[in-house]
Order: C-alpha cells, then sequence, then structure tokens
DNA sequence: TATTGTTATACTCTATAACTATA
DNA sequence: TATAGTTATAGAGTATAACAATA
C-alpha cells in the first residue's frame, strides 16, 4: 500500500501541477500593474526576504544559470523594480535589492495571483483546503532541496 | 478560519508550485529516449486517450492557441511520435493519434517522470502522500475547468 | 589562477496576424 | 461567409561558450 501510494501520489501531481502552473503563468501577466513572470516574481520574492543578495545567490536559489539570471536581473534593472550596485568590499560583486516600486510590483502580483488562486480554491471544501494547505507544506521542502541539487547537472 | 485558509492555501500554492514544475520539467528531459517538453508530453497523453482528436480538441485541452498547436503537432510528426491524417467526413479537420514510437515515448516520459518524482516523495510518511494525492485529486478538476475559460482572453 | 558577472549567440516555446482550403 | 488549420513573424525565456574585470 505503501509503494502503490507512492505511484499514485506522483502521478496525480504529474497530471495537476502543470495545469496549476498554467493558471499561475496566466493570473501573473493578466495583471498590467505588475507584468512579471513567474521566475521575474520569485526573484523578487527573493530579494524582498534576502535584500543585498549576489546575483549567484540568486541564480542558485530561483534555479537558473547565471547568464539568465544576469539577463532576467538587467531587464529588471530597466524597469526600475531592483537596485544593482557593486559590492563595497569585492567589486566583482553585485548586490541586489528591491526599489520601492519593486516592493509595490511584488505586492500587486502576489496579491493579485493569490487572489485569482483563491476565488478557484473557493470551490473547495474547507477539510479539502486544509488538506491542500498540507500538501503544499510537506512538498516545499522536498522541493526546494532539490533545486540546489540540479542545478550543477 | 475559512477565509484565512483560503488566502493561506493559495499562498501555500504560490510558493510551492512553481519548485514542484520546475522539477517535472526537469526531469522530463533528462530521459533523452523521450525528450519532451511538458506539452509535447501532455498531447501525447491526451491522445492515448483520446485518439484522433482534431487539433483544435488539442488546442483547447491543453490550453494552447491553434498556431501554437499546429507547431507542437508538426514537432511531433517529424519525430514521428504521431499521425497527422485528414478528416474522412470534413476535410478540413485533422485526426492525430499516436504512433507505436510515440506510445513508447509516451511511456518512457511518463515512466521516467513518475519514478523521479516517486524517489522525492519517499522522503514523505505514508499518511502526507495520501494528503497530497487528496489535494491533487480535489485540485484537477478546478484547474482542468479553469483552461477552457481562459482561452478566449 | 580562480571567481563573479556579462556579452554573444542560438534554440525552444508561445502568441497574433494573415493566409489557404474546405464547408 | 464561416470554420479548421497552417504559415509568417516576433518576443520572451533559457542555455552554452567566450569574454572582462577583479581577487
Amino acid at each position: 500500500m505503501s509503494s502503490i501510494s507512492l505511484d499514485e501520489c506522483a502521478c496525480q501531481m504529474l497530471e495537476t501541477v502543470p495545469l496549476v502552473m498554467r493558471t499561475v503563468r496566466t493570473e501573473m501577466r493578466r495583471h498590467r500593474a505588475a507584468d512579471l513572470s513567474v521566475p521575474q516574481f520569485r526573484t523578487l520574492a527573493f530579494l524582498n526576504r534576502q535584500a543585498g543578495a549576489s546575483l549567484s545567490q540568486v541564480a542558485e536559489h530561483i534555479g537558473l544559470t547565471p547568464p539568465s539570471m544576469s539577463l532576467l536581473v538587467e531587464g529588471l534593472v530597466e524597469r526600475k523594480l531592483i537596485l544593482r550596485n557593486t559590492h563595497a568590499a569585492d567589486r566583482r560583486r553585485v548586490t541586489l535589492r528591491l526599489t520601492a516600486r519593486g516592493e509595490s510590483a511584488l505586492e500587486a502580483a502576489h496579491g493579485a495571483t493569490q487572489a485569482a488562486l483563491a476565488g478557484k480554491l473557493a470551490a473547495l471544501s474547507i477539510q479539502n483546503r486544509a488538506i491542500v494547505v498540507q500538501a503544499m507544506q510537506a512538498l516545499r521542502p522536498i522541493f526546494e532541496l532539490s533545486l540546489h541539487g540540479e542545478a550543477d547537472r
């Protein structure tokens, strides 16, 4: 029963996660104020928690190569959503942090997308909502870890 | 408590689903035998269930525009994973179905990705696996529906 | 020499607009 | 005229390889 549940679990996720993801992407773009891709959104969210992080740190956390992250960051800098400064002690490094506008954009995107998701989740029973929360809490640490493991392949 | 759970639920999903999705994409590409993007995989899976479907039907189900699906299909036809024939009764339409090779590719991609996911999910307790399965079963119908609603915007 | 980040280049995925063929 | 699908074109996102600047 343990092994049936394991494959069943993987199979269910393979069916469902891409569907949810498409909605997340679509909702995140629907609100013109903060027209962000998912990686852009996650980059802003990371910098909100880790102000002053380096490019490499962000790249590793988001799961992009440094060149890709450099381009993504360039776009956010051009849009004045983040600041990119040279590190005081090591001039090779870069320190990244949100601007006030970046904070607003993050908040707008987060709020709008969360609201859209919440709208759909309203169709769930309270019991099922609790189950979804438990499931996400159980899954997150597993897949957070796996990103670091995959960055070097 | 119902409304707290609703926002909490959305917020958790926003944190977790992109992480899972990245792993799914990566795993699906790691196995060279069936080097498929997620939409390609889902297209094969759909045709496996709905042999003979039209281009529009597949496009709507996967959530792509017809031109995008036409290109995706073209790629799968070139790789001999699907067959594209003119519909007998209405020569404007196209009927799509898997080749034997397409069935193998689908099975390989599904098996490999499912196995990789299962490997990570092994870290969960049996109780949590059951919760994840329940969560996915609850979420799928909601987000399947939402695709159709978004196709026309 | 090693490390941090950027530039050059190319490929995949997706969209919108314009078109063709059939009904 | 309306519908099913394709072609043309463009833009975003990502990667690898080569490079520049700093340590």
